[in-house]
DNA sequence: GTTCCGATGCTT
DNA sequence: AGCATCGGAACG
């Protein structure tokens, strides 16, 4: 059952963030659960795409949350975000890691730990995907999904940003601590 | 173990 | 020119 609107639209980046961990990332019979995950806020935040206002590229940062926003980076890699909130609080969600839960026999058990490692396994792409509607059982969506118990939340300054000054610092980086699934 | 580098194409 | 990355080579 995939995750309605408005759990998108209701959060903000930061907070989506945090709440992507332990949800699951469902494409047909491929299945993952998210255990990393970084905010990225709107034109006041200097390592979001968002800090040069609204563009061709990141026009789906200013709309509504629940959808797909994923681009290409260093000419080969996807990167799938979720959009969050709403057009008061622009933002989205870069899904950074997943563990490999179902549909992925034989498969590398760290295929899905990166950002552009999750997209190649889950055959997610900015040509096809861009723009998608998450909330449809249909395509690409969110499943509800909780942490267990001994689970702890660690934050951290997101990963690959350090051109963005003080902005680089901030805790927006959720994982689930010590999972052997996340990046880095 | 660490650090460095090239791939490769879109964006500002 | 630089990038929200990755895998392999080089080094020690």
């Amino acid at each position: 059952m995939a995750l309605s609107r408005s759990f998108y639209t209701q959060r903000s980046p930061a907070v989506l963030a945090h709440d992507l961990l332990g949800k699951y990332l469902v494409f047909g019979d491929k299945t993952g659960r998210i255990v990393e995950a970084e905010a990225y806020l709107g034109p006041e935040d200097q390592a979001s795409h968002a800090r040069f206002g609204v563009t061709k590229r990141n026009e789906l940062m200013f709309g509504p949350g629940g959808f797909a926003y994923v681009y290409l980076i260093y000419g080969m890699h996807d990167m799938f975000n979720v959009t969050a909130g709403s057009k008061r609080t622009p933002g989205a969600v870069l899904v950074r890691a997943v563990e490999l839960v179902e549909g992925f026999r034989g498969a590398d058990p760290k295929a899905g730990a990166g950002p552009g490692k999750l997209c190649r396994a889950f055959g997610i792409g900015r040509v096809q995907h861009n723009g998608c509607d998450l909330t449809t059982d249909r395509g690409i969506h969110l499943a509800d999904g909780r942490l267990r118990r001994s689970e702890k939340v660690a934050t951290s300054p997101r990963i690959g940003v350090d051109y963005a000054g003080e902005w680089a610092a901030r805790p927006l980086r959720f994982s689930i601590a010590g999972n052997p699934a996340v990046s880095r």
